[in-house]
RNA sequence: GUGAGUGUAGCUCAGUUGGUUAGAGCAUCGGGUUGUGGUUCCGAGGGUCGUGGGUUCGAUUCCCAUCAUUCACCCCA
């Protein structure tokens, strides 16, 4: 038997009722908050994820799926969304344009990963960017629709925030951050490693032994520019305004390169290791790397997956109606009455005669609201029986009288 | 990439200290006398016990390998 790849699974019944619900009122929220649609292709050339996300970072490093195509082009599945909206933005030279942009888009996701709870190697991530809106208020919107989002479907979360700050004190910061770590020769293999290529992230290592180390180690929020502190402070003041419970995590560090300033994760308790929810932040630069002219950037992704599996569902209600026939005469007639039904109605068909029992029996399995039958009775007197399955009411109408219901 | 656990019916699992026809619940299908569902009762179908090899008179059971899967590390949404 040939089976799906590993860490790659079916999206079917529930799951894919679920899957439907969630990104559909996803997608209303965010165009309540001016978001539109957009769809990049799933395939990249690889340079865009190494120049965009950064060779430093695991997911481009490790985990990409990555191939030379028959026209011999380095291409690659796309391990996240923002890269792809961002190039789009650039292809349609808004950036030259200097307009205000703002997307969302949502679809399957790769990335080369020892499966576990809450992490697949085809996922799906919800995402929105917004583009040349600087302002620090648009931080403050993007995260509120978060919250109003995780809200709808009742998950609980708890929001980090932080800030990475910009151009002007990061890389201070990020020298000053080296000189401590050469000073520092217990801290494990890993962080060495990190310490030449992306030292930021040594903040946030899971080895206890580092994390006493760092205890001591200077942090950027300690190190921002006047410009940064007052932005976070205002950020901080907006969600306050809006009760937005927030803690300030110095030490939460974006796994993609690009992010700067205002950065934030939400977190759930409920779904195993793999807690991250949602994540995003600032990419005022990305525009730039990616030859684009200047532009700021904000936006963040959700994990659908483990989105799914915090979410209610709404119960399910009876609808639709299902035919069937009690006599071999009516076979037919009870196909021809069910495909004139479907013009407007949710209509399921049995296409074997059996006892109004069975029938009655299958319409509940089925969930159907109405069951429609058909026997010797009614063929006789040219009506349809029919019985709504929640108030137990039943009648014999025409055919005319129900198509028109 | 590393570690641990698990693979028996469509699903959830029991079981065999190695021995004839491998069990349960749920689900499915049929029935409980003339055309009334979600309850109940009776019955039926469905398994080369993940795959390959080894030990043995004999393996679903023990051993090895392999594949799949789960959880954790790591990484991240």
């Amino acid at each position: 038997m040939i089976q799906s790849l590993r860490g790659m699974k079916d999206l079917l019944a529930d799951e894919s009722e679920r899957y439907i619900y969630f990104v559909e009122n996803c997608s209303k929220i965010a165009k309540n908050y001016g978001f539109s649609y957009v769809e990049t292709p799933i395939l990249e050339e690889t340079a865009l994820f190494k120049r965009s996300v950064g060779e430093s970072s695991d997911i481009v490093g490790k985990e990409m799926y990555q191939f030379t195509d028959k026209g011999g082009n380095d291409v690659c599945m796309r391990p996240e969304g923002t890269a792809g909206v961002v190039r789009a933005f650039i292809q349609k030279k808004y950036d030259k344009a200097k307009v205000q942009k703002k997307f969302f888009y949502y679809g399957p996701m790769f990335r080369y990963e020892r499966p576990q709870k809450g992490r697949l190697r085809e996922f799906h991530q919800f995402g929105v960017e917004s583009f040349n809106q600087p302002n620090i208020k648009e931080d403050a919107a993007i995260i509120l629709m978060l919250k109003e989002i995780l809200e709808f479907f009742g998950i609980g979360y708890k929001l980090e925030l932080n800030s990475l700050g910009c151009t002007a004190c990061m890389p201070p910061y990020k020298e000053n951050l080296v000189n401590f770590l050469k000073n520092e020769d217990e801290i494990c293999d890993d962080c060495k490693r990190r310490r030449d290529t992306n030292p930021i992230r040594v903040l946030d290592c899971k080895n206890q032994n580092c994390q006493d180390i760092y205890a001591n180690a200077p942090l950027l929020l300690d190190n921002l520019c006047p410009t940064c502190r007052d932005e976070f402070e205002q950020l901080k003041n907006i969600l306050d305004d809006f009760d937005v419970n927030y803690t300030v995590n110095p030490k939460l560090v974006r796994g993609l390169d690009y992010y700067n300033k205002t950065a934030f994760e939400f977190v759930s308790d409920d779904i195993g290791a793999q807690s991250a929810i949602a994540g995003g932040g600032r990419y005022d630069k990305l525009v730039e790397y990616l030859d684009g002219k200047p532009t700021t950037g904000i936006g963040f992704a959700m994990g659908i997956e483990r989105l799914m599996e915090l979410i209610v569902m709404p119960e399910p209600k009876r609808k639709g109606y299902y035919v069937g026939a009690l006599c071999d005469e009516a076979l037919d007639i009870s196909f021809k009455l069910a495909t004139k039904m479907r013009k407007n109605k949710i209509t399921t068909i049995n296409y074997d005669k059996k006892s109004l029992k069975a029938h009655l029996k299958n319409a509940d399995k089925q969930n159907a609201k109405y069951c429609v039958c058909i026997g010797e009775d009614e063929l006789q007197k040219d009506l349809l029986w029919i019985k709504d399955l929640e108030t137990k009411e039943e009648k014999s109408i025409t055919q005319e009288e129900l198509l028109g219901r």
